[in-house]
DNA sequence: GCCAACGTTGGC
DNA sequence: GCCAACGTTGGC
């Protein structure tokens, strides 16, 4: 995939939350969307870089970057009875639900807002994010874009 | 809390 | 396979 961008409810998983992990290294867990698993278990490969995106909080936007350590594997919380993201149709034997590992490289000083993204929409365009009624926990970056918002952030 | 948009489920 | 009902997401 090479570019990505990764949204996360901030009060659920920051990028704070990420930095303070072991090694600065976290499971992405919990992806429970057919089209975001496609994603994780046959594109991400590792050395791929990802936006990190705080969504459903205050200010919603970019607010860095990680980069994926470990590919595609099967995530351990879809086998839990007890935790959240349990999904009892997912059989360990041909795992249904799959998690990269990802590490901090990057927390912007300024975040990239929804706001500032939204103003550079010309330059911006078919940045998926910004597409009405797009829900997909992970989506594709292009290195245009992925230069535009980068440039954004400094 | 509201609402638009979309995914998933389940009856037929 | 269709489609209505329901659940979830996410900005506002």
């Amino acid at each position: 995939m090479q570019y990505g961008l990764m949204k996360s409810e901030p009060a659920v998983f920051s990028i704070d939350s990420l930095a303070r992990a072991p090694r600065k290294r976290s499971h992405w867990d919990g992806v429970r969307n057919y089209q975001v698993r496609n994603m994780i278990r046959d594109e991400m490969k590792k050395g791929d870089l990802a936006f990190f995106y705080h969504s459903s909080c205050e200010v919603p936007g970019i607010v860095g970057i990680a980069r994926i350590v470990k590919e595609g594997y099967p995530d351990p919380t879809a086998f839990d009875p007890t935790h959240d993201h349990h999904d009892p149709k997912s059989d360990p034997a041909n795992p249904t639900w799959y998690m990269v590992d990802v590490e901090l490289v990057e927390k912007f000083a300024t975040p990239v807002t929804l706001d500032m993204l939204k103003a550079n929409a010309d330059k911006l365009s078919d940045l998926l994010i910004l597409r009405r009624g797009n829900r997909l926990s992970i989506t594709p970056v292009t290195a245009a874009q992925w230069q535009k918002v980068t440039k954004l952030a400094r």
